[in-house]
DNA sequence: TCAACTGTTACGATGCGTAAATGTGC
DNA sequence: AGCACATTTACGCATCGTAACAGTTG
């Protein structure tokens, strides 16, 4: 899960390695559709296609949506999560508006906390439901 | 949460006391649209109707619906619900049919503990991502 | 008569699944 | 030439939210 992806052959190390989006939803575990999706509302853009318009990924393609994946337990929409991404990326490019977004992804980071225990809550209700159906199915009454 | 709904005034304790649909859904947390849509997809059927249209549910209904809800993070269908609610029903009732209900609601009481596992995990990844998203917000790079 | 509640109908959004018909890579 | 993989387009489903407009209750 941590290890890299699988190099394809043909390749010399060193350069960026690009997947077919095959590789990419299998390594990541999310369907070609839902990549495919993810793409069309913009949250992931290939870094490349070949000439006939297979889409390529590389590395950074990849965590983002292994970062994708992440948040989708925490119920957020395609906007937030677009959001998300935006603000990691400006961060990431350092510039001017680098305090603004550390803004936002505070804002993000106590949602998330909040969808934590909100999930919690879930597991709990869900946790005495299922010990209730398992004694009302071994019970006579 | 366990006590019973407020007893609608003018109503002698002993009757079967009627509440309208707002009263419920405010009782049991789910919006108005919800428990109507309940009932269109044939979960919960309102105890009787006002001369003019109104919703009237009793206290079963009330807990069908509480049951519902806690069935709600378990990610069933409606289709899967509604199955498991007829089960119990059929439990309730005490007929012939009662063993099937048995092994029906068997299937479920295992269907919930794996849900209940996934929730887990997802609440795991959660934690992970807003620890993450923590660190980031605060952090100087 | 009025406020607060409720009714039905219907269109919209989200997040994909799934199929159809076709093209690409090797 | 073949086989696995990919492409786009499009319709469908579940689970409600959200009007819009009208009627009911007390």
């Amino acid at each position: 899960m941590a290890q890299p992806m699988s190099q394809a052959p043909g390749q010399s190390a060193g350069t960026t390695e690009l997947h077919q989006i095959g590789e990419v939803a299998n390594h990541v575990g999310l369907s070609l559709r839902t990549v495919r999706y993810y793409e069309e509302v913009g949250l992931v853009q290939p870094a490349q296609r070949t000439e006939g318009g297979f889409r390529l990924y590389d590395e950074e393609q990849v965590v983002r949506l292994e970062l994708i994946k992440q948040m989708k337990p925490l119920g957020l929409t395609i906007q937030q999560m677009r959001e998300l991404l935006e603000a990691r990326d400006t961060l990431e490019a350092g510039g001017p508006d680098s305090k603004s977004a550390h803004e936002r992804l505070g804002g993000y980071a106590a949602l998330a906390e909040e969808r934590c225990r909100e999930l919690r809550s879930s597991l709990r209700s869900a946790e005495k439901l299922a010990r209730q159906l398992r004694e009302e199915s071994s019970t006579e009454d």
